[in-house]
RNA sequence: GGCCUCGUGGCGGAGUGGCUACGCAGAGGACUGCAAAUCCUUGUACUCCGGUUCGAAUCCGGACGAGGCCUCCA
């Protein structure tokens, strides 16, 4: 018997039992990147925290009962800017950043989603919502624009618990001449000629910025779903606006019935920003030694970032990696990796972890109590599940040959000629020879184990 | 100004009314010729002030502090 998922819903504030709409399928739609630049570390952090809660409804519902579709918000003013400052067309960007994106994802140790749907792909549906708006009275043309009417949906704001007249005394933008009302927001603009723009009802434009998500929400998961997740950045003004759209749209009381958010992220205790300079993608972290002098796995950045709940602020620091890391090796070096019983559970404790909103610090201390009581099984089935398993870098065996495989073959011969000097003057109690060689090999970086069988190893220092 | 989070031991980080996680670092021990690695044991905490309660880190009120959103930034 399966224990009940409960997650936190942002719509209420509370942590809720999971009940899905239909459990033959459960749905599930996150905000994915818009691709115009490569993803920083604060990305990440739904990517993954969003994956493990997939794993988690494959595990309860079955791997073939679950959809989960993450966009790829490929049509935008930003990349229109950044493409013309490279002087590169708009697709050659939105190709590129996307291949560096998927590299990311796959690195950081997250499965497929079921669909990656593209907003460009989906202007016909981004059509047909606001047709259905305008003729429900619930948006206007104006000026070549079409506007969603905010006000005439009394129930707006309820996500981001604001009320019209508090948005109106926080305001601080000018408001467009042709708004109706001034938290009125865009569904369609028009475009120049040398802006990309597709035909429409209101003339050649585009979209504005919240109508992909419920366009492709809608085609892939339909006009209401189960979860919807994101950054608790986009509650407002992105997630209230899609609300808006689709619920007006399809005449539904909800859009999602359970809304998550995760918290964000900082680096070494400073907001993360270009101007600070400690702005940190995912691909330096994984390919360059721009963060901590050294380049990162894939696995080591996964722990770090469940390390903390995710509804949480995360601080992001060279010491969190260094934890995670000497964590997944002390795992790696009692994980059973030779059994391939496929039949053996996911451990109990777990799952019912997991099912706590997703409390990933309990999953961890429960892998350090398997790992303790020796559950090497189990051990391996945990680090799999939670996608943090990786023999061909962290075993021991693995790390011993990928150290010493930069060496040159004179280096390998003169560090093997030191040890059997070595263990030949320990054979003759001569400890201060003994000492003297591992001295000399220390100072080459070169760290010896001398282990109960009477071998002695090596590995290299980092 | 409005709305919303959050304040736990040296550090990171769970826990939502009684039983004081877990990891890193530290300390002690085992093993070792001595080490390293490994294993075992272990100390230290709940921002402050009121209140509710037999009992509060956990609930309520207030103060102070930190962060986020209200500007197409996850």
């Amino acid at each position: 018997m399966s224990p009940t998922l409960k997650i936190y819903n942002t719509l209420t504030r509370t942590k809720e039992a999971f009940t899905p709409l239909d459990p033959a399928q459960v749905r599930m739609y996150v905000c994915g990147p818009t691709v115009y630049d490569y993803a920083h570390i604060g990305n990440a952090r739904p990517l993954i925290v969003f994956d493990v809660l997939y794993r988690l409804l494959r595990h309860l519902y079955g791997v073939a009962h679950v959809k989960y579709v993450r966009n790829i918000t490929d049509v935008d003013d930003k990349i229109n800017a950044r493409a013309a400052e490279r002087g590169i067309t708009i697709r050659e960007l939105t190709e590129e950043t996307n291949r560096v994106f998927q590299n990311d994802v796959q690195a950081l140790g997250c499965l497929a989603p079921d669909v990656q749907p593209r907003a460009t792909e989906h202007i016909a549906q981004m059509i047909a919502i606001i047709e259905r708006l305008i003729a429900s009275g619930h948006a206007y043309a104006a000026d070549g624009h079409v506007l969603f009417d905010v006000p005439s949906m009394p129930a707006y704001g309820q996500l981001s618990r604001r009320s019209l007249e508090d948005m109106r005394a926080g305001a601080r933008v000018d408001v467009a001449p042709y708004k109706r009302g001034d938290m009125d927001f865009v569904l369609w603009k028009p475009s120049a000629a040398n802006e990309p723009g597709w035909e429409s009802p209101w003339g050649r434009g585009r979209p504005g910025w919240h109508i992909e998500c419920s366009a492709m929400s809608w085609e892939h998961l339909g006009e209401t779903f189960d979860i919807h997740g994101g950054g608790i950045d986009l509650v407002f003004p992105h997630h209230e606006n899609e609300i808006a759209q689709s619920c007006c749209a399809f005449d539904q009381r909800v859009m999602a019935n359970y809304w998550m958010h995760n918290g964000f992220l900082q680096v070494e205790g400073e907001k993360m920003s270009k101007s600070l300079g400690n702005f940190v993608t995912i691909h330096e972290l994984l390919c360059t030694d721009k963060f901590g002098g050294r380049s990162w796995p894939g696995e080591v950045l996964r722990l770090a970032m469940l390390r903390t709940h995710y509804r949480q602020p995360i601080d992001w620091t060279v010491k969190a990696l260094e934890e995670a890391e000497a964590n997944l090796l002390a795992w790696h070096d009692h994980a059973d990796f030779d059994s391939v019983d496929e039949s053996e559970e996911l451990p109990a404790s777990i799952v019912n972890a997991l099912c706590e909103d997703l409390n990933t610090a309990e999953v961890i201390s429960q892998i350090h109590a398997l790992n303790k009581s020796g559950q090497a099984r189990a051990l391996k089935k945990a680090l799999q599940f939670l996608g943090v398993l990786n023999i061909e870098k962290f075993s021991r065996a693995a790390r011993a040959s990928d150290l010493q495989h930069d060496l040159s073959a004179e280096t390998k011969t003169q560090i093997e000629t030191l040890i059997a000097d070595r263990l030949a003057a320990r054979a003759a109690k001569n400890w201060a020879e003994s000492d003297r060689i591992r001295d000399e090999l220390a100072a080459m970086g070169v760290v010896l184990k001398d282990n109960k069988d009477g071998a002695t190893t090596w590995e290299l220092k980092r």
